[in-house]
RNA sequence: GUCCCCGUCGUCUAGCCCGGCCUAGGACACCGCCCUUUCACGGCGAUAACACGGGUUCAAAUCCCGUCGGGGACGCCA
């Protein structure tokens, strides 16, 4: 898919904009890799809007909404509304009542001008509705095909709220988005399918304002494991949680692609952002609702953590260890060294970066306590072999002096294997947990060298013959 | 309640528009085997779906009708 991709702000509503949403949502778009070519500037460092179309800002095109407004009443296309809340509300309560469908009577449709005058001389507060003309709206949807809604099945919507006073109040979502999807020229309107009964009342504000309706596609809902709508019970909901957890945001953008949307071969499943671009097509958007599944999330963040560059991943996950390690630029090119290797090591072991200080724990952070407790461990212990491995093993730590290097271990195991006759998984999980508190994990001549040195650099990571000794306890 | 949308393996999907190539393909998860002196990674393999009922047709996952199920909208929210 080619085209333009512009960013707007819609902040008409007073109480729930607030500058620092929009803030979160430009620096979740850039971090996603989404870049558009036209939007708003920053008002703070006085950078100006970039593009043809602006302002990019609802807040700042009052002026224009204002002025098309007292066009659509002035054609008699839209109309004064002095309907108060608890009318509408009583409205309502009768039509459900009598099953019927609960929708606007359109009452103020024929007020005579001598009651408007009137009213409007009392000062009597109103709201601007558009005059719903009798006739199908149809528009054509990207994904659903035709779809049309009879006119008596629409209300009419209300374009301005409703002030006290001379001056009309603010206009509503409905009506701005519709006024500057058309004004900034935006040929396709692609949004979550909430918003299909949205799009009769837009059309017919085309149809008003003599626009041409612009092509919509609208997506399905995704949804939670328990079908229904995502939400905060679900786990992650903002792309800024992803973010924290440490998915790659090339992982999340493939991921949400593949939600609802299939390759033209039928088989691809793994695409970069540019590919992406190339190969996506609302065509091919299915209709369906989709179920949010974070093992196929995990699936392709383990693959493009593998994809990676580790000075990158270094980066994003030196944080995660918070105050168990120097600040990144302060620490000494050792321990980054150090670091570095002790990812390789375990980075695929993860799904998402903000486990690695847990994996890590059996590099350093080594807890003979939290080891023991474990109750996993605590069977494996248990057993006569567990036993006799872990007093030979500690026979062996004592008498050696110096760094143990996974060849000395490797030299130890072959003794206890020949002494005991214990082999396979009965002599291997008993040294493991000893070693590094976890039943499974990486090579051993992986992490050795690992844990030596991060004892031997300071880091509050304990050494292996100190591990064997407090943990069988001499 | 009214209107709208949706319904292929547990999950995401291909196929549906243009009926036969579909004894329904791929992926994730699950299970098994191999690799590993453990576990994971990796490799290989297996199980698993056209919501239901009618109709049209020589032939239907694909077209038509109905039923059921799920979701959404019905706001002077976005």
């Amino acid at each position: 898919m080619g085209g333009d991709f512009l960013l707007r702000i819609e902040d008409t509503d007073l109480d729930r904009s607030e500058t620092r949403y929009e803030k979160q949502l430009i620096e979740d778009l850039r971090w996603l890799g989404l870049d558009w070519d036209e939007g708003p500037g920053d008002p703070a460092t006085g950078t100006p809007d970039k593009g043809a179309h602006g302002p990019y800002r609802q807040s700042e095109r009052l002026g224009i909404y204002a002025e098309l407004t007292e066009r659509l009443l002035a054609e008699g296309k839209a109309y004064r509304c002095f309907c108060t809340q608890e009318e509408l509300e009583a409205e309502r309560e009768l039509a459900a009542k009598e099953h019927g469908p609960q929708i606007y009577s359109g009452r103020c449709r024929a007020l005579s001008q001598a009651t408007i005058d009137e009213n409007l001389a009392a000062g009597k507060p109103f709201a601007v509705r558009l005059k719903i003309e009798d006739r199908p709206l149809r528009f054509h949807d990207l994904v659903r095909g035709e779809v049309e809604f009879a006119a008596e099945t629409v209300s009419d919507p209300i374009l301005v709220r409703s002030a006290s006073g001379v001056s009309s109040g603010v206009p509503v979502y409905n009506y701005v988005v519709t006024i500057d999807d058309a004004l900034m020229e935006i040929t396709h309107v692609i949004r979550g399918d909430d918003h299909i009964s949205n799009t009769p009342k837009q059309v017919a504000i085309y149809e008003a304002f003599g626009w041409p309706v612009p092509e919509f596609a609208h997506l399905s809902t995704i949804l939670g494991a328990d079908r229904e709508r995502l939400s905060k019970r679900h786990g992650a909901t903002s792309i800024s949680t992803f973010r924290e957890m440490g998915y790659l945001p090339e992982a999340l953008v493939n991921y949400l692609a593949l939600l609802g949307w299939g390759a033209e071969d039928g088989k691809t499943e793994t695409f970069t952002l540019k590919e992406l671009t190339k190969a996506f097509s609302l065509e091919r958007v299915t209709p369906s609702p989709a179920i949010f599944d974070f093992d196929k999330l995990n699936w392709l963040n383990r693959h493009y953590l593998k994809l990676a560059d580790p000075a990158r991943l270094a980066a994003l996950s030196w944080g995660y260890f918070g105050d168990r390690l120097p600040a990144r630029d302060a620490a000494p090119e050792t321990v980054q060294s150090w670091f570095d290797r002790m990812l390789a090591v375990l980075v695929p072991y993860v799904d998402h970066l903000d486990q690695l200080p847990d994996k890590a724990a059996m590099i350093f952070g080594f807890d003979v306590e939290v080891a023991r407790a474990d109750e996993e461990n605590a069977t494996v212990l248990a057993a006569d072999s567990a036993r006799i491995v872990l007093s030979e093993l500690a026979t062996h730590a004592r008498a050696h002096s110096g760094q143990v290097t996974p060849e000395v271990l490797k030299a130890w195991m072959n003794e206890i294997k020949a002494a005991t006759k214990i082999k396979g998984a009965d002599l291997f999980h008993p040294v493991r947990i000893a070693l590094t508190g976890s039943q499974s994990g990486p090579m051993f001549d992986k992490l050795i060298p690992l844990i030596e040195e991060g004892a031997a650099l300071g880091l509050g990571a304990i050494g292996v013959r100190e591990r064997i000794e407090r943990f069988v306890g001499v």
